[in-house]
DNA sequence: TGTTTATTGTCTCAATTTATTACAATAATA
DNA sequence: TATTATTGTAATAAATTGAGACAATAAACA
């Protein structure tokens, strides 16, 4: 197998053992709320983009550097929600299966081989300022709605699960919604947000009082978009 | 210095390494709120009780294991509420500190002096039920108002209060408060561990019509305390 | 150039929820 | 039997939210 590849693989010496992380990367396009979703090289396996924890490196920092070497992104919103530590949630013939599919051949006590522990995280970035890419083991790294997700490795469905309901939790709570529009939006994007996120229509008037009365949004120009009708404000997050 | 107590420190080859677990204990006596905190053997150090997860263990299971060490209680209720991986958060001058007063001379390269990450719980017990159990290291462990905290070792203040945070939080949304109080309990009762939760004080009518309005308890016969007045009614959790 | 269409911003009134007050019931005591 | 402290619940006021109405307006169209 391809041997020369080698270097490629993350090296013991240098991270936490026993102890990873993963992202769930969402977006949102006006529709729906998605998520980055990589494939692994030849095997039809899908999973969470995440990485490792350097031995001298925040956690926090760790995963900030994945999601850039991911979107190309800085500055992230990003929120640590659930750390998974069951003994049962490592497979190590899935990371076996993977590894060889990218011709790396491990001897049995491989550290990746290991049980390993993971600290979830959530970032909310602009679904059309991205360019994702994909990581060492894998060739692509797509949205996928998370209403339609392909079977995912390990546990990273329930993963997924649990970030979509603490997003839910922290959409009013923490007013995070912003964070997936650019800097400027209209209501009606903001609203579609919020729709996406909670899975349920909201009135628009009603909406509009609601988020306006909370005076955290500074209101700018008109976006005229061409449409035969009123051209609605663009407003920032104050 | 006491070499033949080695055998009470955890051993390397045992643990998951560089990551352990604390545990935010909380209790009410009906005014305040309060948590467990350990002083260390001649010391003057104060902090949480924690522990570390076994190579073949489940992180929760880890957590409810050393819960049951320190109150002799089986099912508490109990939630993972951050994890904590600042490179700084480790200190391991403060590790070989009590380890010296507690007679341990250990080697530069201890496994319990590197740096550790932690997963942070938080656990809801009854006040009046419970007869905390110093550990290995620690000669007492006692409640402390969160109000009046000794100063505590390494970031344990920090999780403190992120704790606190969370279970403000949680209160309503998951309706814990009970699990600070015994099976029965009047509402008076809870009413306090909601003012000792939020740190203001609740009106008693709205109080009690949104809680009876929940449809969560269960109303059994009337509490006597001798008092000249009304007895309450007892209630359960449905 | 007026007319039409789709959408926006805001207002009004109804419905619901929450806050506040009031008051009768009652356990022990004097 | 009156007094005291507290409890359970009802009644009313205030605040919030739901639902609809409507004028304003940007572009397309006749």
């Amino acid at each position: 197998m391809n041997k020369n590849r080698d270097l490629d693989l993350p090296l013991k010496k240098d991270y936490i053992p026993n102890l990873a992380y993963d992202s769930v990367i969402f977006g949102c396009n006006g529709e729906q709320l998605k998520i980055l979703i990589l494939e692994y090289h030849n095997t039809n396996l899908f999973a969470l983009p995440g990485g490792f924890v350097k031995k001298n490196e925040n956690l926090d920092s760790a995963v900030a550097r994945g999601l850039r070497e991911r979107t190309g992104l800085d500055h992230i919103y990003l929120e640590q929600f659930h750390t998974f530590g069951d003994t049962l949630r490592s497979r190590p013939e899935v990371m076996r299966t993977l590894l060889k599919a990218n011709g790396y051949e491990v001897p049995e006590d491989y550290w990746l081989l290991q049980r390993f522990l993971t600290v979830a995280y959530y970032a909310l970035i602009n679904y059309d300022e991205v360019q994702p890419m994909p990581d060492a083991l894998s060739d692509s790294i797509n949205w996928y709605s998370i209403e339609e997700l392909p079977p995912l490795i390990m546990d990273h469905s329930v993963i997924v699960k649990t970030a979509v309901q603490t997003l839910k939790g922290n959409l009013e709570k923490k007013l995070v919604g912003m964070n997936l529009l650019p800097t400027k939006f209209t209501m009606r994007e903001l609203q579609q947000v919020y729709e996406a996120v909670l899975g349920e229509k909201l009135r628009r008037t009603t909406f509009q009082r609601k988020i306006l009365g909370l005076d955290i949004l500074a209101r700018h120009e008109k976006l005229f978009s061409g449409g035969a009708h009123k051209a609605p404000y663009l407003y920032s997050f104050k």
